[in-house]
DNA sequence: GGACAAACTGGAACGTGTTCCTATTATGGC
DNA sequence: GCCATAATAGGAACACGTTCCAGTTTGTCC
């Protein structure tokens, strides 16, 4: 795994044809199904293109790298978990409840399936800029749940509400990070993560 | 790259001669020359043991993995930090400007060799339980040079200090990793850590 | 100094991410 | 339907982290 893949990936919009469609979608089940069972080990690239049906240089074609596949799966369960939430209101009285509620439903969601979020992780952790364009859609995804959580009313949020929530998704990722890398239990990554959101959100 | 490294690095303490320190410290010279040069990917196993004139399985036996080398380089890198902050007092009159006066500091230093720090940061993030050691070590130090600078005079510490300084120390790891994946400007990076000490305190 | 164990050397070998090449198959324009 | 082009299949080949082994050197105890 070498840090320089230089190509690009083939985006989603570019792809003609429904098999082509149907492929991509194909080879994330693929992805999403090994690292659910053996975590980021148990992604091989190889695997992935024989469950996806699809020969090796095919899956290159599609996604350059080990780490452009794992952090496209992560953008689309980024996508399921923002659409989960939007369907019913969020509860609690404050913000920082409200934050809090949020964290814990989305990370409940990754600890209960603890190699898939060890995959997803390590793959958003190791990305460099050849992966700027999806990593950029998860940081706009989390962004975006965070100031809906702080504020489910407006529309418009402010300068700071995004500094405030950049903050949390950094000590989000932090305490990922020491869970999934197995420094810390999900009892303490709970508790950091909500004890620095309140002591963000004083209200 | 397998992140199952099973095997324990040797203890410095258990070094017992003198041919053996010095052995590790030219592993560890030799890993801090090649990732100043060219980064995480410079560091070759192969090469590291080259530079350091010592066999490839006697490379393995002082540290079982590159992450643990550069783990390991890093802790040094960090004691080093450490003890330059050490000579002379910290300016500043709050906490927030004396731990912003840090951060800048090792920040600047960081940032002064970019290949470096992308190696060191690299493996901080993708390490695994089995060199909880060596992060540990890491960690502390951190944590040592941040509650410093937030009470230079203070010998102990609250718990809300050590809170304070883990949420700080997780917002600057995030930052490094934006930094040096290439997808935030040194500016950038250091203009989201201040206002986040600003945030979490408030003096 | 000799005998034994531990450490070291040099290098082969293996697994997995990545690249590359050729033959075959789908696709779109006429 | 037919051709030109692109996409895919199948698989060899390469790079680097890691493991392993046979032979040699170093260190320790008597």
């Amino acid at each position: 795994m070498s840090s320089t893949a230089s190509a690009k990936a083939i985006p989603v919009e570019d792809l003609g044809s429904a098999a082509q469609r149907d492929r991509r979608k194909r080879i994330i089940d693929a992805t999403i199904s090994l690292a659910a069972q053996g975590g980021f080990d148990a992604v091989q690239m190889r695997s992935v293109a024989e469950q996806a049906d699809v020969a090796l240089g095919t899956l290159y074609r599609y996604f350059p790298s080990k780490i452009h596949l794992l952090v496209s799966a992560l953008g689309r369960e980024f996508e399921r978990a923002e659409a989960a939430l939007a369907d019913s209101p969020i509860p609690g009285e404050t913000a920082s409840e409200r934050v809090i509620y949020v964290l814990r439903a989305t990370t409940r969601g990754l600890q209960g399936n603890p190699h898939l979020t060890e995959a997803l992780t390590r793959a958003f952790m190791f990305a460099d800029s050849s992966v700027a364009t999806e990593i950029h859609a998860v940081g706009m995804q989390l962004s975006s749940i965070l100031t809906k959580a702080m504020h489910p009313e407006r529309t418009d949020v402010t300068e700071d509400d995004v500094a405030v929530a950049r903050v949390i998704g950094d000590v989000w990722l932090s305490s990922l990070v020491s869970w999934v890398t197995g420094r810390a239990t999900a009892t303490e990554t709970a508790a950091h993560m909500e004890r620095a959101v309140r002591m963000l959100l004083r209200d």
